[in-house]
DNA sequence: AACCTCCTCAACCGCGTACAA
DNA sequence: CTTGTACGCGGTTGAGGAGGT
């Protein structure tokens, strides 16, 4: 009883540590996805730079303009898709800015991006999710929160934009879920601190879906010292024997996309299934 | 048939990091 | 170190279609 008490704080530890990444990042959301690297023990943020935004911004307002007089807005023609269809034939992937030089194709590249990740790609599956890829997408996305490209990625042949818009506009609803009562739960530490220079050592924990609590209902749970010092060196132990035959410890340093979903892994396993049902 | 409401999902937007010059 | 460019991500928007009245 009590291992499986210590297993379930172990599991809400591992998931408000995610959860953590994931709510700690600089406001405005885009900045969980990229190559972002967290340590093993104490979370480094010297890669993350202070005021980055307000540098970039007179450029990209420039950027913006610039490019507003000269593209193309809106649905794509099949005209448009036949030419960057062939542009990308010709050239492969990548240099996005130069299809409107070479093609004549009045969209910027970030549209021709965008259009061809998450539709022209031949990889693409197109059509109705089956059930075993909407199973999926819950588990993942109780696991993982709102971080589609994550989730796309283990969802084979499906977007990050298909998986959002699917999850938007069926999953939320089937699963009851609307943004009024969105859960949220939250724990609390009394002696350990979740979030480096965060004195009330909360980490907000993504809704989970049919998790038997309430829409209204917040959880609170209290972790004496003691607890929670064996939480640590339990998660700590468990990471880096997962972690042990990879090259990962050479550094300590581990890819955050890598370090979740071994998350993914070890929560499984505590819920008595394996991760690689889900590949 | 006309109008309205709701839903879906492709596309846009703002912001982030990486990297080269 | 700064600047410019490229790329990637999640949140949001809005056109267009479906269904109801």
């Amino acid at each position: 009883m009590r291992c499986a008490v210590l297993f379930h704080l172990l599991e809400s530890s591992i998931e408000a540590v995610v959860a953590w990444q994931r709510w700690s990042g600089p406001s405005g959301g885009g900045g969980q996805n990229s190559p972002r690297v967290v340590h093993l023990c104490s979370l480094n943020f010297s890669r993350i730079k202070p005021d980055f935004r307000s540098a970039n911004s007179n450029k990209k307002e420039h950027e913006k303009k610039k490019v507003k007089f000269h593209t193309k807005k809106g649905l794509w023609t099949k005209e448009e898709d036949r030419l960057l269809i062939d542009y990308v034939k010709v050239h492969g992937k990548g240099q996005w800015n130069k299809i409107a030089n070479r093609t004549g194709l009045k969209r910027c590249g970030k549209s021709c991006r965008l259009r061809w990740m998450n539709y022209l790609s031949p990889n693409i599956k197109k059509g109705e999710f089956s059930e075993e890829e909407e199973d999926l997408i819950i588990r993942l996305h109780k696991l993982l929160g709102n971080r589609w490209s994550l989730i796309a990625k283990r969802v084979p042949g499906r977007t990050d934009n298909q998986v959002k818009n699917y999850w938007n506009s069926h999953l939320r609803r089937k699963l009851g879920i609307n943004d009024q009562n969105e859960k949220r739960v939250y724990f609390r530490q009394s002696s350990k601190q979740v979030k480096a220079g965060d004195d009330h050592h909360q980490a907000a924990v993504d809704p989970s879906p049919g998790d038997g609590i309430t829409s209204t209902e917040t959880i609170e749970i209290t972790v004496d010292q003691s607890t929670q010092q064996a939480i640590d060196h339990r998660v700590l132990n468990d990471t880096q024997e997962s972690m042990a035959s990879t090259s990962y410890m050479t550094t300590s340093w581990i890819p955050d996309a890598d370090y979740e979903l071994s998350t993914l892994a070890m929560t499984d396993h505590f819920n008595g299934y394996s991760s690689f049902d889900l590949a």
